[in-house]
RNA sequence: GGAGGAGUGGCUGAGUGGUCGAAAGCGGCGGUCUUGAAAACCGUUGUGCAGCAAUGUACCGAGGGUUCGAAUCCUUCCUCCUCCGCCA
């Protein structure tokens, strides 16, 4: 959510925003609405003066024992007219947050300005892409093949777009769960464990809804959704809180399921466990201080990147533009890494700044030095996708005689298990 | 799932229709005192909206209603607690 201060006095700051996001909203009948709201603020305001003072001195010639009809019956026209005031305004108030909801956020200025991903900006890459001697076979062919990835099991149970670990690849999907659970933590995380479903009230909260309703599995009734990812529940755990400015940064880390639909996703990247359905993922949050976020952007960013280092696995980095920058980020990394069989970057791990787009949705503040409440940032980052990691590990760790190698950081994870196969 | 009970400011807790945004205590902040600290004493201490401001207005779990007027009455919902049932 943007102030309306903010829409109020840069109007075509916002409007250009949205527009290199891609985006179409309304900003006109946003300023329109938000001048009818505040004329019916002035006239209600005035009227519910009058009856307070004029409640005053009913109570008093009552307590007198004189008679009030008088004073009672102009009154009553008097809250009449507040009724009516009060229900444009519900009416002007709920249609101006409508509006508001689908506004997104402004990109920062730093963002390169582009229509979609073809204006992305790499801006470093690390390790050594080494292109093996022998023919890489693809994770799904090399999974199966081992026994340790059943894509035909999870489609016989859920349908496509679903998978099923096995053996060791159930184990080694374990194995950096707690890599990356252990690694985070001892950079100040706190490790937390949440709910999978949620209301929409959080959904909103982190600017999943109402825009990305068809991207998420929800209940029947419509009241509860699946988390598309551990962002949504961990963030919101600071739903409507006031944090003391001593608290913050507040830095957490969760590993989720994370259910998406992928609406209208059919047909590409289907194959194998890169576009499914449902998929683990380790994720970082953090609220900090306004002045920060940005310095905090690249240390998350920083350890995303450790999580890769770590495994050794090459990865580059680049900077999202405005079009493919999503509805609520000001700024975005991606981090993709290189899997050797399908030949290819896939993204692993995207880290934003939402400046106060998502504390002002969910109402979250905090005390400053100066005792002022007001919205600080937040920050996520994946740390990092299972789903497109573990083929880059069968992949990149894939060995001449159809082995997988157990990268040296995961082994303690694997009671001594050095390879697979 | 059944039966009861409760939700008030950072916390505890008073308030059952008329200056109640709300007593009191604790905590926080500022000060006096002190070499320093503690204690004691004095003062101060919620959030949103509108407004340049003065100020006004709203908020006592959430929504709706009754009333000239609601923290207080009615109603629906939510959450928590206790007991019973069920259960990983």
């Amino acid at each position: 959510m943007l102030d309306i201060k903010t829409i109020r006095e840069n109007p075509d700051l916002v409007k250009t925003g949205a527009l290199n996001k891609n985006d179409k909203c309304d900003i006109d009948k946003v300023l329109a609405l938000d001048e009818k709201r505040r004329e019916i603020i002035h006239q209600v305001e005035a009227l519910k003066g009058e009856r307070n003072t004029a409640s005053g001195e009913i109570a008093k010639k009552k307590k007198a024992g004189e008679n009030a009809d008088d004073a009672i019956a102009a009154m009553r026209a008097v809250g009449d007219k507040i009724s009516a005031l009060d229900e444009s305004q519900r009416q002007v108030d709920q249609e101006l947050n409508e509006l508001m909801a689908w506004i997104p956020n402004m990109p920062h200025e730093s963002v390169p300005v582009g229509a979609d991903e073809s204006a992305n900006v790499i801006i470093r890459e690390w390790g050594e892409i080494v292109k093996p001697k022998f023919k890489v076979l693809p994770h799904w062919e090399i999974g199966e093949k081992l026994d340790i990835l059943d894509l035909a099991g999870g489609a016989k149970i859920s349908g496509s777009g679903f998978y099923v670990l096995k053996g060791a690849g159930a184990k080694l999907q374990r194995a950096l769960i707690a890599y990356m659970l252990d690694l985070h933590s001892a950079d100040g995380f706190l490790e937390v464990s949440v709910p999978h479903i949620v209301t929409a009230d959080t959904m909103y909260g982190t600017g999943q809804l109402p825009k990305l309703a068809d991207d998420m599995y929800q209940t029947d009734d419509g009241g509860m959704f699946l988390i598309p990812t551990a962002e949504v529940p961990v963030t919101n755990l600071y739903k409507k809180e006031i944090i003391d400015h001593d608290k913050l940064p507040v830095k957490m880390v969760a590993h989720t399921p994370c259910f998406r639909r992928e609406a209208g996703a059919a047909g590409k990247d289907t194959r194998g466990m890169i576009r499914v359905h449902q998929f683990d993922k380790v994720e970082m949050v953090m609220i900090v201080k306004p002045d920060e976020s940005y310095d905090h952007l690249e240390t998350l960013t920083a350890q995303a990147e450790k999580v890769l280092q770590g495994l050794k696995i090459p990865y580059r980095v680049s900077t999202l533009a405005t079009g493919d920058l999503s509805f609520a980020a000001a700024k975005c990394y991606d981090i993709e890494l290189w899997s050797s069989g399908i030949e290819r970057y896939l993204e692993i791990s995207s880290i934003s700044n939402f400046e106060d787009f998502q504390t002002r949705r969910m109402q979250c503040r905090y005390r400053n030095e100066d005792r002022k409440v007001t919205y600080p940032h937040t920050l996520n980052g994946s740390g990092v996708a299972l789903a497109r990691l573990i083929p880059a590990i069968l992949e990149n760790y894939q060995n001449e005689d159809g082995t997988i190698t157990i990268p040296d950081v995961l082994q303690p994870y694997m009671h001594g298990t050095v390879r697979i196969g």
